[in-house]
DNA sequence: CGGCAAGCTGACAACGTTGTCGACAACGTG
DNA sequence: CACGTTGTCGACAACGTTGTCAGCTTGCCG
């Protein structure tokens, strides 16, 4: 890595202004401004001369300037807040919101909270400083209310995967508890009724919601879940790991477990492997992971539509922002179950209580 | 989803500046703007006042307004452009160069160019119009130069994970080449010679040097590959899927390959699969992925650290700032062969040709 | 008590842009 | 030729903030 002896050799260091440009075409700079507008009453040839003298300076909008200047403050940037920017469900979610958000020539800006409500309002907090347009957020904590302020000052909220607590906003959510009921009922069918569940903090909405999908269905098959068989808190794969192999000691052991999100299902599946109980254990993942289909056996899944929960939101927000006082608005989408292999094991050869590791 | 019906009943739906603040503590806004920015030679009860009006309005500081006046002009943030950031690697890059940021209290807006060179300009011209106080991209197509015009404006520019064309810049790069020949001595250890290589784009400056990797290896073995089982221009998953199935139904097939890049391991792993190889070929995949340790065989892979490349990238962007006339460098990262077992098959075994599908 | 430095405060310009308005030329009409 | 209309263009204010500077109030020293 040798060092490349080429300094940046050039003058001005300064980004040209509509006066620079106005002074190099000769004329004044408001018609500069009203070519850059695309305003009319503009000669042509006057048009010419100054697109010649932006193209030759390089001139680009200073569009912060003018959107203090502009009447509807707009900044055409938006804020996105997710959990973790590097989990696959924040990154497409991201890129679907992007993706929207640029055809219509807005940019995002992105944070991570790490499920940190201090993280999440500092984030809110420089976004807002900024003068995004909205926000996006997945909440984290006990309270959103400090977002009215937000709001208040015409930057709207749309909340995402979860609600925001102590504040009405525009929100859409996976069926969670739809999700998890019907991969109870899809074990059910083959055979199992000790099926364990493990989840991240039960303060968390998809947790509480994916739960309590778990105990509706498991209530419908008669008995409920064995107690010893919900696990929740589990905010990484080791603890996940951890509460797998634990779940698998006891007697009755579970024949089938399903995973509350896809840090758990990587923890577990390690735990499963480690016990040599994969072909053995029905295993339903909550979030599709990239190789799942895979594996041995092929993951079951239940999938989210993280591109369309990602459009969805941020569809949201726009209309939101062309039409502030509608009612706000509850967007449900389905998740859907595919089976693979992995939750399609039969119970019929329940493995036989471990003495222990 | 039943559509709430409480709408947004605020008044204002304007964020209030210095001036309401200042009439509300009854100063001149000018001391507003003193407390607010930590000047001294405010009295400490004349500051209590402005920071009791201060919360009681929910003034947020208007940056974009700040940064326009500012001596320096910066606006206290950057630009990062990947390729796609739903996938894994530019993701997990994404979130370094965040949190490096974050730390100096700068924000990212970020963009995917989905590798076509008329998105990445025009990101670039969106980014240089909110006036970034840096570039960090990955470069596509065969000519940045030109991004002189934004570092001649005092934009400055880091490239990762490939050099930029027609211009020279703070680039970070893996050691792409050394990888893969690793690879490739890894693979001769366990007696294959006749070795395989799928790869994207040539013209992507990764696929070239792994490739060379790829080339300069095989020619330490003795005879160099055969021509036959080096294929490129593999943009997506279902090419290489196909590649990989053509490659296994040449007589004599290979017995390992190596795949450039996570798209193109997913494709030739499904290959592998669907022709009941992936016991018998051995196989080594450019950059890790979540559930690599947990495929039968586990997946060897050659492993980016990208968490490391986005933090030296955000570093090189921050230091060029404080120091815009230093040399600019190139800096190489190791990449790390992760055994797991793909790539520890035996060549003793080698599949029979395939009489085709 | 006069003088002077230091502390505190506000008036005003300026950043780069857009909004408002008026000046001026060209044109058509009576 | 007088007049209004239309098209073209620039001077100027304004957006919300920071930089500059001058003015006022203190307190201290002689």
């Amino acid at each position: 890595m040798p060092p490349v002896p080429n300094p940046p050799g050039d003058g001005s260091m300064r980004a040209p202004t509509i006066k620079d440009v106005a002074e190099l075409a000769g004329v004044g700079f408001k018609t500069v401004s009203r070519v850059l507008n695309d305003e009319p009453n503009v000669r042509p040839e006057t048009r010419e001369r100054i697109l010649a003298a932006v193209a030759e300076l390089g001139y680009r909008r200073n569009s912060i300037a003018s959107s203090i200047r502009r009447r509807d403050q707009r900044t055409s940037s938006i804020g996105l807040i997710v959990e973790d920017l590097a989990n696959p469900f924040a990154s497409s979610l991201t890129r679907a919101v992007q993706d929207y958000a640029l055809e219509r020539q807005h940019l995002v800006l992105v944070g991570s909270s790490d499920g940190v409500p201090e993280r999440e309002s500092d984030l809110v907090a420089e976004f807002s400083a900024r003068r995004v347009d909205g926000l996006i957020l997945v909440p984290n904590g006990t309270d959103q209310s400090y977002l009215e302020i937000e709001r208040a000052h015409g930057i709207p909220v749309v909340f995402v995967d979860r609600p925001g607590r102590g504040i009405e906003a525009d929100t859409v959510i996976s069926e969670n508890a739809l999700g998890v009921a019907e991969a109870v009922r899809h074990l059910a069918a083959f055979g199992h009724t000790r099926i364990a569940f493990l989840g991240d903090l039960p303060t968390i909405h998809t947790t509480e919601r994916r739960l309590a999908g778990f105990r509706t269905a498991m209530a419908e098959l008669g008995t409920g879940p064995d107690p010893r068989h919900v696990r929740t808190g589990l905010r990484d794969g080791d603890r996940a790991y951890r509460a797998a192999v634990e779940l698998f000691g006891l007697d009755p052991a579970p024949t089938a477990l399903i995973c509350g999100n896809n840090l758990i299902t990587i923890g577990a599946v390690h735990a499963l492997q480690h016990l040599g109980l994969r072909d053995r254990v029905a295993f339903i993942a909550f979030d599709d992971l990239e190789l799942a289909d895979l594996l041995r056996p092929a993951l079951t899944v239940i999938a989210q539509d993280t591109a369309a929960i990602g459009t969805s939101a941020a569809r949201a927000l726009f209309e939101r922002l062309q039409d502030p006082a509608a009612p706000y608005r509850r967007i449900s989408l389905p998740v859907r179950l595919i089976p693979r292999s992995s939750g399609e094991i039969r119970a019929s050869d329940p493995p036989e209580p471990r003495t222990g590791d």
